[in-house]
RNA sequence: GCUCCCGUAGUGUAGUCCGGCCAAUCAUUCCGGCCUUUCGAGCCGGUGACUCGGGUUCGAAUCCCGACGGGAGCACCA
């Protein structure tokens, strides 16, 4: 039997085995693995060092999601604990930026406010020689390390190394360290001996001067995720190596160890995340700032007109696999427009303006819709005879071309000028098929550039090119809108940040 | 170099833990078509993938071994 009479008779036996079936694909995070309904504790440890980008903003989002999938809690822990690198304004812009992003969370507070646990803890591991205070100079520690060789700090009884990590509180700055007596010949490189503590002088942006010994990340990781009751910690893969240091120290100070979990980083294509990468584009003033609208930190996003619902979205359908993978921007661009075409108003503006002179023009007062469907309100424009058109468009006229001025008339070309000039005549108010339908202004019209950021990056080389800007005229009616994301016609979506005569525009995308 | 992680269409992603319902999901890109007073959106359709080689099994994207490819870590940063 031939494909066609098997299909046939099916068709006449059960024909719903024709239909195929469409699974919807769902856009919720996977199940977590040892979650409880009402009792899943998660959080998000930014360093307050910095603007947060979108690579924080997968792990805000998937950790938020998760606390709320699971009724559960969700906890935002500063993990300052290094005050040679945090600063104060960080904290609050952190914040604000998780805010404007639609990240909520439970609990807030700073790991540097728990200092005396940390220390307390750290005698713990002490007195039961499973720490000690190192004196060896930086290049023998590495050295050893390397090495796979134990060090005479070491091998001394908990009782000497309690006495020096008292000295260490008075001790000059990289004279000691506390080391957790991990596995010095393990192949696990963050398993020889990982340091736990060290001196630093500099003043704390929220505890001031009132410590000198702050313990590290592996340390203060492990022990807060545990502590503060979470029970599915996220991280990025690069931590994957120091999963092993952080069960090691919970089980040797008996604590409760979470449900560790890890996926890849977010890398966009031409969009550089890391500081070392764009530190250098702000001194050398390539960009104007960290909210530069090339930028994917949130500030640049922002500006740039993307909704937080999109960067949501688009975090979501990146999931938490561990492969590593470089996204290009179109896919949040897609998210977002889908998220803008229903709310964003309408207007005219015409990139390298051409006159245009309409031989019979009628002189009237039109409203336009800002909208096509949804009801978002409506504009009036005075029309007469003089009009600016799309540059590319008009290249395209001819004497004799019919085009139709979008929501107005159509207009039949009747010569153009050496200097561009095109004059026409009036063609008729009815809409004709397969005419080009131009977006147009009148002399009543505002000058706009629009700043159409490109990518910053391409094949590792910064883009000079990726500041374009285009210039034209955009209807008057643009004057009133503030920090909002339109859409002009046939050009694209962009963002407008600034209302008066200084109006700037940012293309958000087409 | 050592150790670890990862390899599904052009790009992402679901499926891999617990092998069969996978003739492999969804999105995006690209290409057609429809609709439309926007080159946008929407709708319909199309192209397009399990890195390779062995093994286990009635049956492998899924389990095992190896190769190859990519990434990460090897800090008194987080």
């Amino acid at each position: 039997m031939g494909l066609e009479a098997q299909k046939a008779a099916l068709e006449s036996l059960a024909p719903e085995l024709l239909e195929r079936k469409k699974k919807a694909r769902n856009y919720s995070l996977p199940d977590l693995p040892n979650a409880v309904d009402g009792k899943v504790v998660t959080r998000f440890p930014p360093e307050p060092n910095g603007y947060l980008h979108i690579g924080h903003a997968k792990a805000a989002i998937i950790d938020c999601e998760y606390a709320r999938k699971y009724n559960g809690k969700f906890i935002l822990r500063y993990d300052d604990t290094n005050p040679e690198k945090e600063s104060k304004e960080f904290y609050e812009a952190q914040a604000s930026d998780l805010r404007w992003l639609g990240v909520e969370w439970d609990e807030e507070y700073c790991t540097s406010s728990r200092l005396m646990r940390h220390y307390e803890l750290a005698e713990q591991l002490i007195s039961q020689g499973d720490a000690y205070v190192c004196s060896c100079s930086g290049d023998t520690i590495k050295g050893n390390r390397f090495d796979r060789r134990e060090c005479a700090c070491r091998s001394l009884p908990p009782a000497d190394q309690m006495k020096r990590w008292k000295e260490m509180f008075l001790a000059p700055a990289g004279t000691a360290i506390l080391r957790l007596k991990g596995d010095i010949k393990s192949n696990n490189t963050a398993m020889r001996d990982p340091t736990l503590a060290r001196i630093i002088d500099a003043e704390h942006p929220v505890q001031g001067k009132k410590y000198r010994v702050w313990p590290t990340y592996d340390f203060v990781g492990a022990v807060e995720d545990s502590d503060s009751g979470v029970t599915h910690p996220f991280r990025t893969k690069e931590y994957e190596l120091r999963d092993e240091v952080y069960f090691y120290v919970l089980d040797r100070l008996g604590l409760r160890k979470p449900t560790l979990m890890e996926f890849s980083r977010l890398a966009i294509e031409g969009m550089p995340v890391s500081k070392r990468l764009i530190k250098p584009l702000i001194d050398e003033g390539r960009v104007t700032g960290y909210d530069d609208p090339r930028l994917p930190t949130l500030r640049g996003l922002r500006r740039r007109g993307l909704q937080p619902e999109a960067i949501r979205q688009f975090v979501l359908t990146q999931g938490t696999s561990k492969v590593e993978s470089t996204v290009t921007f179109d896919q949040v661009e897609a998210i977002n427009r889908k998220l803008l075409d229903p709310k964003a108003k309408r207007f005219f503006f015409v990139p390298s303006p051409v006159r245009l002179i309409v031989h019979g023009a009628p002189n009237s007062k039109v409203t336009l819709r800002f909208h096509p469907t949804e009801e978002l309100g409506n504009r009036e424009i005075e029309t007469s005879h003089v009009f600016f058109i799309p540059g590319a468009d008009a290249s395209a006229l001819a004497a004799g071309t019919l085009f139709r001025l979008k929501d107005l008339y159509n207009v039949r070309v009747d010569r153009i000028e050496e200097d561009g000039t095109i004059y026409g005549s009036h063609a008729g108010e009815g809409i004709a098929p397969d005419t080009l339908k131009l977006q147009w202004v009148t002399e009543d019209h505002v000058a706009l550039t629009v700043s159409k950021p490109g990518l910053l990056f391409v094949d590792g080389k910064y883009n000079e090119n990726s500041a374009e800007t285009v210039t034209g005229y955009a209807e008057k009616a643009v004057l009133c809108v503030h920090d909002e994301v339109v859409q002009f016609e046939r050009f694209g979506f962009c963002r407008i940040e600034s209302c008066g005569r200084q109006i700037k525009a940012f293309y958000t995308h087409k």
